[in-house]
DNA sequence: TTGTGTGCAAAAGCTTTGCATGTTG
DNA sequence: CAACATGCAAAGCTTTTGCACACAA
């Protein structure tokens, strides 16, 4: 079933956050717990705005600070993952169990595509060792027109 | 002469600019080539109010409004290229001549250093076939630690 | 001369901060 | 119960917009 596979995950993301909170010594608060389960219900990239108006609809408590904030939180223990697609407005999407993939946006439409590709990969190491620079993490991001839903008028 | 090269670049970018601005039918003001001078004639990446900041300094009567409004001008033809390096503001480079290269950013310093990998066309390349998107340009940040000036403490 | 471009200031959009109150450890 | 987190609203920062005036075509 479909849902008890979503259920298992958020049970795992919790436990992962739970952890992460008490290693770097803030506290667990319900709202930080209700706002990790409110992400991993739903799909794909959205943002903090999003994210408020969504807990506002389903009738939670919450302050945009208190978002903003437990946002930071998440993607510092690497269980979201921040984006910029172009536009100057953070964009976030859920990392945990997710392999390595990179982003292709449409640049009449605004979807957002993912790929993967082990060449990125490469660049990393080689540049990170001929530029001595250790890298963390790296963004790319593919703009251009998608030629199927579209291009066909959807 | 440095200076000299510097100054027949200048003239390259008026041109191309006043052709662009001709073919699209803009007019020709004074305050959008002055914009651009100043960009072609400082170094590296550098914000909007930067920019402003620095016209204002040399005593030029421009506004905010115009700056962004040229910047978008000079970024539809090709003359810079617009960034965001992670933090939700945009920066810009003068691109005219300068071959495709991407960047490293420090998380540390804040520095930015460019790099070449001719991977990265393939990853285009590739991509854009297998998922039939047309890609029109990419980006491609890496995000780490320099070993060199930012460790020593510089 | 006509209408686009400009300067200025105000507004808009995203994010952060200050403060009083609530909750965790 | 002490300190940290929260909600709310205000402030901050980057970018956009409205309007009267200036100037390119």
């Amino acid at each position: 079933m479909e849902e008890k596979a979503v259920n298992q995950v958020i049970d795992q993301v919790k436990e992962k956050f739970s952890r992460h909170l008490e290693r770097e010594g803030f506290r667990k608060t319900s709202e930080r717990f209700t706002i990790l389960e409110e992400i991993y219900k739903r799909t794909d990239h959205f943002d903090a705005e999003a994210l408020y108006i969504h807990m506002k609809t389903k009738n939670y408590r919450v302050s945009r600070a208190t978002v903003y904030n437990t946002l930071e939180l998440l993607a510092n223990c690497d269980l979201i993952k921040k984006h910029q697609f172009g536009k100057n407005l953070t964009q976030y999407e859920k990392s945990f169990g997710y392999k390595q993939h990179d982003h292709l946006i449409c640049e009449d439409c605004g979807r957002v595509f993912e790929f993967c590709d082990p060449r990125i990969q490469q660049i990393k190491d080689v540049m990170g060792d001929v530029l001595k620079f250790s890298v963390t993490q790296h963004s790319l991001n593919l703009y251009g027109k998608c030629q199927g839903a579209c291009e066909s008028g959807i």
